[in-house]
DNA sequence: GATAACTTGCTGATCAGCAAGCAAGCTGCA
DNA sequence: TGCAGCTTGCTTGCTGATCAGCAAGTTATC
């Protein structure tokens, strides 16, 4: 039940201990429902190391974003990169694009759910700190699609749109998926569930003028 | 500053100002951040108030949910039955009906909020308890559109993605829709919002076989 | 032996729940 | 009509628990 004292001493690992543990925990329970205790617990040490490590429990939260910020905004890159690089047709990598956008977030649970409750709660942070590197990573992905050039508007409602696709049943996946009868708890089911976004996205690409500002005057949106 | 001595008394009245209080509390705040005392003040009673009509913390937040889904379970059935008087063709219905969830949820920002918040942290209710509720009443649509006996399972994949783009923007309005460049600040924004999910949704049911297994391919009322 | 890596004891603050108190208004009775 | 007594709405003081932060202690490692 002690610590044990055979224990080798490790900043670094207390460190990453204590980041997997806060995240984990702040993910699952929010900012307000998880103590210290329970982080150190979690992470093998002692009620004060995290706030040794980390001076507060806000500085301790602001870092476990930091590092999943950090993490995200190398996915992008990455993935920004392969999309340039490969010269298949525009609709192929939306598609993949999606895909991608979708696996991504299915690895990253604990990522979706500490945004989420950011957004819920319209952020704690000091102002536009880690959660402007979302924000930005965004932008950029809008900007590289050049999505953001048409002053419709139209290419950006499709990009809010595809994320609301993913976002979405990895958060609902206990509640309303099982409501309306989509089941996710298998990686069989959530490929089905990634093949219907993917075409639903295309179908959308096709269906929509990308550009109509007052020209086509018969259509009937 | 201290509580008006003129103030008559009105058990009805003091209920339902802490519901109303608490309903926003818990919506902005969540449950652990907010007190007992915030939901005095803001009710215009003194702190112990909420315990004396409504027993508990716990029970306090179960009655604010029961309110909630009291009210949606009503507006469900309202629409039910307008859909099913309605004799345009399915693809109007679905039209018609997607605009007015998107409006209902829009119109009740702590309910979407109050859910959300249930879903991150795995309902705190003792068990299916007001959650199961709103469940029944997406069951209850999904039956009543005839979506649920495709084994493909295609048409609830639809369901699925109605909410999820009805859903979303309503919590991330502040945190995803501006970084990728949809505002949805004022009443044209969001209709403008509307627009392109009924859309997307529609070119989805066009460009979606729906019932693709081995049944009838043409007839699907 | 110095410094860094922890742990443990303490403190003040906050909070939920309980119980005691108080006063407004009703009910029954003269 | 008036008053006594009771119920009910609501407040306030108290208690034990929890928690974040700090400071002082302890031990490994360089």
């Amino acid at each position: 039940m002690a610590a044990n004292p055979e224990r080798t001493r490790n900043p670094d690992r207390s460190r990453a201990a204590i980041l997997d543990a806060a995240e984990r925990l702040f993910a699952d329970q929010g900012y307000e429902a998880t103590s210290l205790n329970q982080v150190g617990a979690a992470a093998g040490v002692s009620r004060g190391t995290p706030g040794y490590f980390f001076g507060s429990k806000l500085e301790l939260y602001q870092a476990v974003l930091d590092r999943s910020f950090t993490e995200v905004r190398e996915a992008v890159r990455e993935g920004r990169a392969r999309a340039l690089a490969s010269n298949e047709d525009s609709e192929t990598i939306l598609a993949g694009a999606v895909s991608d956008y979708f696996d991504f977030l299915a690895a990253r649970p604990n990522f979706v759910r500490l945004i989420e409750r950011e957004a819920l709660s319209g952020s704690r942070l000091p102002e536009g700190a880690s959660l402007s590197a979302g924000q930005e990573a965004l932008a950029a992905i809008s900007a590289e699609l050049g999505l953001d050039d048409a002053p419709s508007g139209e290419a950006a409602q499709l990009l809010l749109s595809i994320i609301s696709l993913c976002w979405f049943p990895l958060i609902h996946a206990r509640t309303v998926a099982p409501a309306v009868g989509v089941g996710l708890e298998n990686e069989s089911l959530m490929e089905q569930r990634k093949r219907h976004v993917v075409a639903l996205v295309l179908h959308g690409l096709r269906g929509t003028p990308l550009s109509t500002t007052s020209t086509e005057p018969s259509s009937h949106d």
